[in-house]
DNA sequence: TAGATTGTTAATCGATTAACAATC
DNA sequence: TAGATTGTTAATCGATTAACAATC
């Protein structure tokens, strides 16, 4: 079977459906209809029913959407349905910060190691997680398996710490550097940029006090 | 003057634009083509002559852009020449890992103060930036004058907080509470969902172990 | 059965790419 | 001047919205 080419906007859409049907199930919602949910969402209840049907019929003609079902159904798209091991290099601000987010546990991805060049922060915990030195790195990968490495690391020791990740086997990478990775066509890349995140909204400042006079 | 409508996706670009040509611009480089630029972007030329053009010509016919003269004015357009007052609601890990993240002074946004609900955190100082108990918030708003405010708080109480931020005066959001804001008009939402962007990663993981047949 | 709402096709809209005349 | 490369128009491609037959 040919399966479809799912558009990468349609990709970014999914979580956020994820996130209001699971506030949906929270309120104990059982059904909700593409309209309702579009209204709720601020979008098209076409587009959510086109969405939805890139991955198969997930309604009901004259009833609507099982509320419970449809977001267990996203979740396996999402691959939320296994669990998976993290590790996080670079133990600075944000990585510790992302080392203390307990949410992502609940999400079934689970934190097994911390990692730095700095030789004083090793010994130290975080919720249970040491931090280890990088020098471990290669050694800590042969032993334990890891899906994703988080980099939270200055721009400048990216690009060598992940071609090494990839050598090394891990298959994805969160990357929180300031610096596009390139990389073997196997390893997953998905960037946060908060530096970018930060420019768009001061964008969206500035164009607001000069307003366009259309 | 009728000012053309910029879409989202072009402004999603510029802050990348941004990096690339600073990047350029720490390494001496003098003038770029837009093809040269595509090849290292990983973009057509074309969408770049595009992109630049809804904003004015800033190239020149046989020669290419100037480095330095492009940086400076999608600089511009972007709002980076001018300085941001910002606080931080929310004085977890997340928070405070912004607060410690040097690099935003030097793009001119800069921390002004840290917010928190929990009495215990008041008086703790963050490079210089003492942590405040929330309550003091409005009174903060009518002495100082704040552009933007970071939230780093649970998604419970991130609608109340920033209503009444709203309410108050500040203009810009920046969210990385999981949930979606709404806001009156002139207030500017800029959303961090690190969640969402973890679900990406795993969504294409998950794709590539059972790769599509085509 | 009648009403509601999906799944899906068709129409529209917008964004990207290609092409090339203008011009440095 | 000849060559290079922009700025811009036209063509293509893809994504969103509208419409409606299928069906619960």
């Amino acid at each position: 079977m040919q399966k479809k080419h799912i558009s990468k906007a349609v990709i970014n859409r999914l979580p956020r459906y994820y996130r209001y049907l699971g506030d949906l199930l929270e309120k104990d919602v059982v059904r909700i209809s593409s309209k309702e949910l579009s209204e709720k969402m601020n979008v098209t209840a076409s587009q959510i029913r086109q969405d939805l049907n890139n991955f198969g019929g997930f309604g009901q003609q004259g009833y609507g959407y099982n509320v419970e079902y449809l977001h267990t159904e996203i979740g396996k798209i999402l691959g939320l349905d296994r669990k998976y091991n993290l590790i996080i290099i670079g133990a600075g601000n944000l990585g510790q910060a992302l080392a203390n987010y307990v949410d992502f546990e609940r999400r079934g991805f689970f934190i097994k190691g911390i990692f730095d060049v700095n030789p004083k922060l090793v010994g130290l915990s975080i919720r249970g997680i040491e931090i280890r030195l990088i020098d471990e790195l290669e050694e800590f990968l042969k032993v334990n398996q890891v899906d994703i490495a988080a980099l939270t690391l200055p721009k400048a020791k990216a690009p060598k710490v992940a071609s090494d990740l990839a050598k090394w086997g891990i298959k994805g990478i969160w990357n929180f550097a300031p610096t596009d990775l390139h990389l073997v066509e196997n390893v997953i890349v998905e960037n946060v940029h908060l530096a970018e995140s930060l420019m768009k909204l001061s964008y969206k400042l500035s164009e607001q006090q000069y307003p366009s006079d259309k």
